[in-house]
RNA sequence: GGCGCGUUGGAGAAACGGUUAACUCACAUGCCUUUCACGCAUGCAUUCACGGGUUCGAAUCCCGUACGCGUCACCA
């Protein structure tokens, strides 16, 4: 059996899109679960929307999510240039080929003469199909006109006889008349293929064995095979995909101003959790675990198993899936994650693994880090209610108790090096004072954050914050309640 | 409009003609617990867009309808 060759072929626009990145996922498992190559090609056929730096950015997020590819402009490999820009000379000639076997002509119209054409196929509301009059020019006359110089582009010639079919892998049989099928451009008058053309070229002199694209090619790759076929090539296995989708009418993209991959990084997600879950858009495993290392959805992907309808991009359930990579991590990785965000918002000389540890049972995505700990540097203003709860029982005057409780007694403590002592020290209080654990240690926690939620307890927050700071939280407290019961 | 494709709960989805339609997220409730979170447990589609048909039996096969999406560029 042939080896299995994908390729991942995206245009250098700026901005790595989500469905593109599923897209090269799958191409990457497709290959990697049969141990095929996986290659990178740039395509830059359209001059107009090259951006600078866009190519970097498409190799950053694949190394960053771990798709490495076998081939591609910066690591060469025997089917190069891998850059469609860098492989014009091949295009012309087998262009000239096509012509040659009968597949495409010469074509001389202006862009006039064929939007000419379309407005009146518009206004009587029929599909466009270029009806070529350069199509019966002769080859001799043609070479001729070019010879000359007059400026044209290579058109596909299509029979408009009877139809054309194809196996798709995801979609089954696709069945279009050829009557329908446009003669579209395949060599543009700049000298530059079109993505029909270059495609078809590339993806066969490169090897590549299964194409795998979105679902909106569906309907053109009869129009594909035709040329496949006229120069006699081997037609590849396609794999479409359908669509990852903002909303139920909506695809994902970057004009409706939805995320990138790396907007999402940047929102505090992990690439592997972002791979994670867009592996499970329109595909789905054979098995109930939702947890996947990338080497394990080599082992078990299956083209079978994808999905023919769009699939709607929950950022909810991305958010619980980078959670659970965060807790999956060992402390030292979370919190050299974690550290960056501590920048600006902590000051103080305070334990930041301490702070770690007792954010990363909660943290869901790295951005939320700054608002959980902001308490940390100073204590933010707060009501007297937030003493008061109902399932912890607590009232101003007990809650008053405790703090006075707490103050003595962790005035007392002389080492604060361990959570532990401090532990100790405010557990030996609701046995003192005949009060439940909760009527303590609740207006405790409240008095040194001044927060509703906190990451951690009483005991984890005073030990984090050290003995000066906590007793001077105390007695904030402490005169607040009683500015409260007096008044 | 022609052609192509799709339609299982709020979201991702399983099921490959055979009893009560998996599982995950979200949501709700309870337990655990010093808050929150984690974890654990329970609930959440008498029903698979709709209408016919085939069959002893259909979400699963066939036909039609509706709705949605794609495509119809010298963009990819």
């Amino acid at each position: 059996m042939k080896k299995i060759r994908t390729r991942f072929a995206p245009s250098p626009t700026g901005y790595m899109h989500i469905g593109n990145l599923r897209t090269a996922l799958f191409e990457y498992l497709i290959a990697k679960h049969e141990n095929g190559d996986f290659l990178l090609r740039i395509e830059d056929t359209d001059q107009e929307r090259k951006v600078e730096g866009a190519v970097d950015i498409i190799y950053e997020t694949m190394r960053e999510v771990g798709l490495m590819h076998d081939e591609g402009p910066d690591v060469g490999g025997e089917y190069g240039p891998y850059v469609q820009s860098e492989r014009l000379p091949m295009y012309k000639e087998y262009a000239d080929r096509l012509v040659e076997l009968g597949g495409a002509h010469y074509c001389f119209c202006s862009e006039e003469a064929v939007e000419k054409q379309r407005k009146e196929c518009e206004l009587i509301n029929k599909a466009f199909k270029y009806d070529d009059p350069c199509k019966h020019v002769s080859l001799e006359e043609a070479r001729k006109r070019i010879e000359s110089g007059e400026p044209y582009v290579v058109r596909q010639t299509i029979h408009h006889d009877g139809a054309t079919y194809f196996d798709d892998e995801v979609y089954g049989r696709i069945e279009v008349d050829n009557d329908i099928l446009d003669e579209s451009v395949l060599l543009k008058s700049d000298g530059y293929p079109t993505y029909n053309f270059a495609n078809i070229i590339d993806d066969h002199t490169m090897g590549i064995t299964h194409v795998v694209r979105g679902n909106e090619y569906l309907s053109s790759t009869p129009k594909y095979n035709l040329i496949y076929q006229a120069y006699g090539w081997d037609i590849p296995t396609y794999v479409h995909v359908p669509p990852v989708m903002k909303d139920e009418h909506q695809k994902l993209s970057k004009r409706n101003g939805d995320a990138s991959f790396q907007d999402l990084v940047k929102k505090g997600y992990l690439p592997q959790a972002i791979l994670n879950y867009i592996a499970l858009l329109g595909w789905a495993p054979d098995s109930e675990q939702e947890i996947y290392t990338l080497q394990e959805l080599i082992e078990i992907f299956d083209i079978k198993r994808i999905s023919k309808s769009p699939a709607i991009f929950d950022i909810n359930k991305l958010t619980w899936m980078n959670g659970m990579y965060l807790r999956a991590m060992s402390l030292e990785e979370f919190h050299d994650l974690a550290l960056p965000y501590y920048e600006g918002v902590i000051q103080s000389n305070v334990d930041l693994k301490a702070v770690s540890k007792i954010l990363q049972q909660r943290v869901e995505i790295l951005t939320q880090i700054p608002e959980m700990i902001d308490f940390i540097d100073s204590l933010p203003e707060y009501d007297n209610a937030m003493y008061i709860h109902k399932k912890m029982k607590t009232t101003y005057e007990i809650a008053l108790t405790a703090l006075k409780a707490s103050e003595k007694a962790l005035g007392e403590l002389d080492d604060w090096s361990s959570e532990e002592a401090v532990h100790e020290v405010l557990l030996a209080l609701p046995a003192q004072l005949e009060m439940k654990n909760g009527q303590v240690l609740w207006p405790v926690r409240t008095a040194v954050s001044g927060k509703q939620f906190t990451p951690g307890g009483a005991i984890e927050i005073a030990h984090i914050l050290g003995k000066e700071e906590t007793l001077k939280r105390i007695a904030v407290g402490i005169k607040k309640l009683e500015a409260e019961i007096n008044a």
